[in-house]
DNA sequence: GCCTATATGTCATCGTAGTTGACAGAAGAT
DNA sequence: ATCTTCTGTCAACTACGATGACATATAGGC
């Protein structure tokens, strides 16, 4: 592997800033609830100005968005370890995988104020009713962490799989059902069938097509 | 353990220059020698003007020593690690530590270029005729991690010994001696005693005297 | 209902970190 | 001896972030 190469300063800064914010308003999640929450608490937090931080997220939605797509990113890359580590058993790893995000969930102190709190609205609204741009962002990383686990799968084939997990997985996060054994298994025995077929496929019998 | 609490941007943004720039002289390092380096490699490399080099170290040499300073640091991180595993057994932690460091030093592909280039001058200086700034830094920070350690131990012992580890530690880095389980076993015999002592006293032999 | 917090979003102004181009002096190469 | 290249320093410019003020909206107290 050659060596990797530096990040210019000026855009690890930027990068530098986003997080401090971003991570700022996570610490300050574990105590109130979003709706306490004033974008001055942030800024301050994070050791910046309001002004800064409305440069930075147009706007408290924006932010919000921003914020929540991020957590979420958190999640994937823990579902993209437990991936890892099931290469040779695709049913496997699409139980560990959603497993590892369920008990992620359901012990992540952000989730749970999230979904306990008399909030239903605001933050949860980003990934239900306004949750487009999360479901986007999240099909298409977790289709990557599947075309790079097993190439051979098709990629729309790939993208239809991510997208069903991922409103699965928003949907048992909102809303738990049983044992998180149980769901993730029930998950498998649904979804295997496809994988199979997907996997022995090899390319040749879903047209390669976007739906829009 | 309580919520650490956050960095505020504009600190972290500076320590991020820092290490930037830092970090892309050890890359340079790895191919020329620090005489082929021109402070405007290093700046350009991190992204950075050449002025803002200047501003944040204000010259080549003052640079050098901040660099060698921080790669010191590094190799004491190490030390500690193998400290903290050996702390029921006073003379293998000594032992492991001084190991560790050898062979880090051995493997490690800065000290290899620094050491074998035509540059003995330069940066070698820098940890050994006018390394007064580093053998006082690693000094502290040894005699601190001993202290953390085995807090029974006399403050004026622990620098001593820290000292006197420093010292030989760089000087078995400069110029290494047969294989690195001897040197690291013949410091164990010649301060085992030392440490024996130092341990059973309890406070009360040597007077807590910061020496000139 | 009205009135007063308090929060959001936007502005103009200011300070400062980092950029740019230029320069004198030192050191090396030819 | 001259030409080049690097160091170290300067002044001028730019852009990011800080500050304080403002209009608007939303919530709570009366």
């Amino acid at each position: 592997m050659a060596t990797l190469e530096r990040t210019p300063y000026a855009e690890a800064a930027h990068e530098l800033l986003r997080n401090t914010l971003l991570d700022a308003a996570r610490d300050e999640l574990e105590r109130r609830g979003w709706a306490q929450i004033t974008m001055s608490d942030i800024a301050t937090a994070a050791g910046v100005s309001r002004q800064t931080l409305y440069k930075e997220f147009g706007s408290r939605d924006e932010f919000a968005q921003a914020f929540v797509m991020r957590e979420v990113d958190r999640f994937l890359e823990a579902v993209e370890v437990a991936v890892r580590e099931h290469l040779n058993d695709p049913a496997t790893a699409l139980s560990a995988a959603f497993n590892v995000f369920l008990t992620a969930a359901a012990e992540d102190p952000l989730v749970r104020t999230l979904l306990t709190g008399d909030e239903a609205y605001s933050l949860l609204a980003l990934v239900t009713t306004q949750g487009e741009p999360v479901v986007a962002g999240a099909t298409k990383r977790l289709s990557a962490i599947i075309l790079s686990g097993w190439s051979t799968v098709n990629p729309a084939d790939a993208r239809l799989l991510a997208e069903c997990l991922v409103r699965l997985a928003i949907s048992y996060a909102a809303l738990p059902a049983g044992p998180t054994g149980m769901t993730a298994a029930s998950v498998t025995t649904l979804l295997g069938p496809f994988i199979e077929r997907v996997l022995t496929e090899e390319l040749e019998s879903v047209p390669t097509r976007d739906y829009p």
